[in-house]
DNA sequence: CGAATGACGAAATTCTAAATTCGTCATTCG
DNA sequence: CGAATGACGAATTTAGAATTTCGTCATTCG
């Protein structure tokens, strides 16, 4: 019986691994708003019907790639959060790779862009959770530069919500578009620089 | 003749004047895509054709309206940078009051705020043109900041730059919009004393 | 008996024709 | 002669019909 409820969870998770592989495929393919649940299900060989049985609504599909995307992200940055080297330094190299990770994800395919301006416009829960995540991390990696004399003594709660605050334009998708060609803006190297600078 | 021309003036600025007050009642009680040229017309008595004569569009119109607002915001942040208190006491005023006067402007007339939104996304020059000020009006308290021994010894256009990113989240209508009741951001506080201690 | 489906109503989207609205220009008015 | 206007074409917006898409359910299939 165990092995029984096993598998079947397994080929569930197989069966929803499967649908969300085609679907984030097609999405980048043809977006997200010209593919339907008609077209995940003939790409897979089966019927539209059967998706539901996986997922409660196309919206829930396109949650959980967000939601994949995302912890795609995370977990980036969480290695980098584990690297031997000093606070400041794994704080630039998140930055920068956060940075990177949106540039590329914009100019390589617009569609994506697409689909991560719907999410944070309509499945604010999932982009919420990954912020709370992303301030975790900071907060750990502050904690860690107090402790070793890098950063001046504060709340790394605080610290850590304030840093996401004011690095903002290099993270979010919408003010990244916005202020890609515009001369008259901060670079990222100094934005970097000057969020560092606030927690000495 | 320099009398003739000068009435003339006088005159043309009066008219641009009226119609800049009318239109501008009108869009903060219809909306601006609800209120045509014809009624602002009619709300002066005069012909739709007569309006062209000082405005080559009714786009011309609203950036005029919009040039008018975020003259009045650099007017407020002008005269916060000329009090006679520390730099940092004056860049704190003025991010307070900034972060204010957006959020008047959003609960208080909502038409506002959607005026402010199709201006960021359509009518850059102004917008830019308003950004670059501001940008001045902190380069001039930080210089004298840096000479005052408040902060520490750096380029204070740089500087200026940097703040303005990392205050953006205060500034910027569209994100105070999203980050109003999110209970997980930083306060408007403890991003404005993060961006000044990084001046130091 | 559970996995899968075709058929179907509700909701959203697209399409198109009618109606506004923008902006121009020849003409009138003072 | 310049200020102002009514009339008009081009472009945009709106309303509503037609079509597509979403999501459900009774039924079939293995």
């Amino acid at each position: 019986m165990d092995e029984t409820s096993d598998s079947l969870d397994t080929v569930r998770q197989d069966n929803i691994a499967r649908i969300l592989e085609a679907a984030e495929r097609l999405f980048r393919h043809y977006g997200y708003a010209k593919t339907n649940v008609a077209d995940i299900a003939r790409d897979l060989g089966m019927s539209p019907a059967n998706i539901y049985r996986f997922f409660a609504s196309k919206t829930e599909i396109h949650q959980a790639i967000c939601g994949r995307m995302l912890a795609g992200s995370y977990q980036q940055a969480y290695e980098i959060s584990r690297l031997p080297v000093s606070a400041a330094d794994r704080l630039r190299r998140y930055l920068q790779a956060e940075h990177q990770l949106i540039l590329t994800a914009m100019l390589d395919h617009e569609k994506v862009h697409e689909m991560v301006i719907v999410a944070i416009e309509r499945d604010w829960h999932v982009i919420e959770k990954h912020i709370d995540q992303m301030h975790e991390l900071l907060e750990e990696i502050i904690r860690q530069g107090i402790a070793a004399g890098e950063f001046a003594e504060q709340d790394p709660a605080a610290a850590a919500r304030s840093f996401g605050a004011a690095t903002v334009v290099m993270c979010h998708p919408q003010l990244v578009a916005q202020c890609l060609s515009k001369p008259n803006r901060a670079t990222p190297d100094e934005i970097t620089e000057f969020a560092i600078n606030a927690l000495r």
